[in-house]
DNA sequence: CAAAAAACTTTTCGCGCGTAAAAAATTGGT
DNA sequence: ACCAATTTTTTACGCGCGAAAAGTTTTTTG
């Protein structure tokens, strides 16, 4: 890499290249729409200059930038981590230019972040809403302007599209594994959930629960925000003080409940697990990263991290690309993860 | 708000605010820099017309942007997660733009990011090197082009300063609270470990058991990679399989590592605590968010978030404004988190 | 109240690139 | 080797704003 010549921009290397600026200008837009020796020319050029265009210059005049943006409600929780690192990567292998913000819970801070991207005129946006606390008519606005699927939280009609888990058919799942393993499970879960998934998932426990003919018993904790394993702790707590439980195994609604539930049973004295000596049963979903960590490991239902980021990226640049106005829902099924908590 | 007239551009605007371009433009600069009745008027003019200057011709024509750049070596841990969230707002409220960028764990990634920062030319850079794989050449060229102030992970030398824990500080703390309860602690570590801190927590704990006249016994287990669990619990598994501790009390380098040592623990049928009938103490380092919910709750050393993320920031601002070029480095105490782990 | 200082306006220029239209060059097929 | 199709060059313009200079108004100071 001789870098003798400073390139200053689009100009200088265009000539240092022998090439046109129109024409590298176009380049740069997309490689594949020059002839092939112009392409080879251009790429010698540009390992011999080291030279990049000024995203700036370059953003002003384009119709569509391309630019990415990815919202998700609570990075701290290393789901959403996971799952920003997924897409992210698929965006960056399509030439795309990712950008990734969190709202941290926050409804106002999740609407600031949807104004500032708007103003970078993203070619499309991939969004993971808070959920109940939403200020959706604001998100529903954004959705108008710029094409966004929504991922992980739904907003029923809003967004080109929508692709999560198969809430339903994961809790039929444990609930089955449970209920054919021993006695069917208890349901553990916040009172006003932040996202939607947990109603979702409460309605697949009792539909499950039902079709076996089972009462479903359904414990519901008090606690606001995005700290559930604090709330899983402290409604765990209070819930077995109580004797809350009907029968000796427990699923919670997410992982991170189960993890502070977990926790709970520990200060209880209580031992948790599928063995013949255990008292309980706990089991989980979402297979959070953590989760094959906790004492004991814990069984839970798995979200399908791959085809989720694949398919919602892949269902945006259809979006960026033709224009569907269709709003399809698209759901993965959860895989059962068998591990020694129940 | 009404919207009845639609404004294109900053000329627009400042026809319809009654206030010349330059000023309003000098308004969007810095909004102290105009006569507070002008202010007054220009604000008064955006909520009736809700304008937002193109950031992208803004940026173009500025020496410097507003834009701030966050990188962390690996985002799916929580602890980084919660520092970039810090951080974040803190740089929003002094009223800049932040960008979190996530190497995740990929030296070439980092490198990548580097790049990507430069050509949007922020105002400065907050980075947490991903340590002892990063492209030291890389950082420090980058460093030498914008004011880049690291934390957490230090690289002698490199950047404006380095803002930190004190390692030594928190070793010798841990050491000498399990050395007055207890046995004096086993230091249980990776190999090759990826990040910095490892070293100097090593160097802690043996200093401390030195000043103690006991013999610093070492387990360092094989892994690469940030899946610190995951070597934490096939690295103790093995370790005490072995019955390589000499003594019944584990110090791990960081807290994830002890999540995954807990895991091998339970595994092993080992019950862990402070409490008389427990057979082994372990203790972590870090208070990572989830080490309150581990079974047993884990005893460690917390790291001053708020004390480093502020410090972080306000000398990144100082950098920023006036040009020292001193390379401070400023380093927190950490403090005892006595839990029942230990 | 006059003079000095500060704030504002007007004018003009330029940043680095996208884009469009027309002219010129290259390519491929026969 | 010739014509048509494709690609590239030339030319020209504009985007939305920052910035500098010079003139004008307002505010502050003694």
């Amino acid at each position: 890499m001789t870098k003798d010549t400073k390139i200053r921009n689009m100009e200088e290397f265009a000539t240092a290249s022998g090439i046109s600026r129109p024409t590298v200008s176009k380049y740069f837009n997309n490689p594949d729409s020059v002839r092939a020796s112009t392409r080879q020319r251009i790429e010698q050029a540009l390992q011999e200059h080291d030279y990049r265009p000024n995203i700036y210059a370059m953003n002003q005049n384009r119709k569509l930038t391309k630019n990415i943006g990815i919202v998700v409600p609570y990075l701290a929780d290393p789901f959403f981590a996971e799952m920003a690192r997924n897409i992210e990567q698929r965006c960056i292998d399509t030439g795309y230019r990712p950008t990734l913000y969190s709202a941290h819970g926050n409804p106002e801070l999740e609407v600031e972040i949807l104004d500032s991207l708007r103003s970078m005129k993203p070619a499309g946006v991939l969004m993971a809403p808070l959920g109940r606390s939403s200020d959706q008519a604001a998100i529903e606005r954004f959705c108008k302007e710029v094409p966004t699927v929504l991922f992980d939280s739904n907003i029923p009609g809003i967004g080109r599209a929508f692709i999560g888990s198969d809430n339903m058919q994961s809790a039929r799942l444990i609930v089955e594994y449970l209920n054919r393993t021993g006695e069917a499970p208890c349901f553990f879960e916040m009172k006003n959930p932040a996202n939607p998934n947990a109603n979702k998932r409460r309605q697949g426990y009792v539909a499950a629960m039902e079709a076996l003919n089972k009462t479903p018993e359904i414990i519901s904790v008090a606690g606001e925000g995005w700290s559930f394993e604090e709330i899983g702790r402290q409604g765990g707590t209070k819930a077995l003080a109580e004797g809350a439980f009907r029968t000796n195994a427990i699923l919670c609604s997410n992982d991170r409940l189960a993890i502070g539930f977990l926790s709970a049973c520990y200060e209880f004295g209580l031992t948790v697990g599928v063995s013949e000596d255990s008292a309980i049963r706990v089991a989980g979903m979402d297979d959070h990263p953590f989760s094959r960590f906790t004492c004991p490991s814990l069984t839970t239902i798995a979200q399908d991290y791959d085809s989720i980021s694949m398919q919602t990226v892949e269902t945006l640049f259809q979006a960026i690309e033709g224009a569907e106005e269709s709003h399809k829902t698209t759901l993965f099924e959860g895989k059962l993860i068998m591990r020694q908590s129940a």
